[in-house]
DNA sequence: CCAATTTGACCTAG
DNA sequence: CTAGGTCAAATTGG
């Protein structure tokens, strides 16, 4: 299932195009922790090293090659476990099927502030590579599907979606 | 110096 | 024991 589709078009300068599917999200209990599971299709001309950001601070404290399949898992805590005790969890998957694919588990819930909802597009490069701060959330994802706004501001390196929603119910 | 990442070791449920 | 999840020391980078 479809439940949301962007396009980012790259400075002039940068003949690149991004486009991010958010294939399916699903909402799940275990053991009294939340648990979301979401797929994220990534999809750039030339090429792109890693998942797109989803808003949140995220550290990275383990990785780990799975049983069949072809990426290894990556293993993500909030920055501010310690600082905020937040405890919030992800892992991030690629799809051995469709490399461009990333299959991410949110576990827990967050308690601390989220950072920004500001898409930052400074790391880009102009070969297109570089990394992009796309801040979503399961529960605007469905919600997103404008994209005039993203392209007038995107002469600059960087640019806010105004009407981003900053928190959802779910707390992520 | 401080904070994030890397990576093999360690832990544990099944 | 195995597979998957986490720890933590060493490394990297600002």
């Amino acid at each position: 299932m479809n439940i949301g589709t962007h396009e980012i078009l790259f400075p002039p300068m940068v003949h690149t195009n991004l486009r991010i599917n958010f294939t399916e999200r699903r909402k799940y209990n275990s053991g009294g922790v939340v648990r979301w599971k979401q797929q994220v299709k990534v999809n750039l001309e030339i090429g792109l090293e890693v998942p797109p950001n989803d808003g949140y601070m995220w550290r990275k404290y383990g990785q780990k090659e799975i049983l069949n399949a072809k990426y290894p898992r990556e293993y993500y805590r909030c920055t501010y476990r310690n600082t905020h005790g937040c405890c919030a969890t992800k892992q991030v998957q690629r799809s051995s099927q469709d490399p461009s694919t990333f299959d991410i588990t949110y576990l827990g819930k967050h308690t601390c502030p989220k950072i920004s909802k500001t898409n930052d597009m400074s790391s880009v490069t102009e070969s297109g590579y570089g990394l992009i701060n796309f801040s979503s959330t399961p529960e605007s994802a469905s919600n997103y599907s404008r994209t005039s706004d993203v392209s007038s501001a995107i002469t600059r390196n960087s640019f806010e979606l105004s009407n981003w929603p900053l928190t959802d119910s779910r707390g992520f």
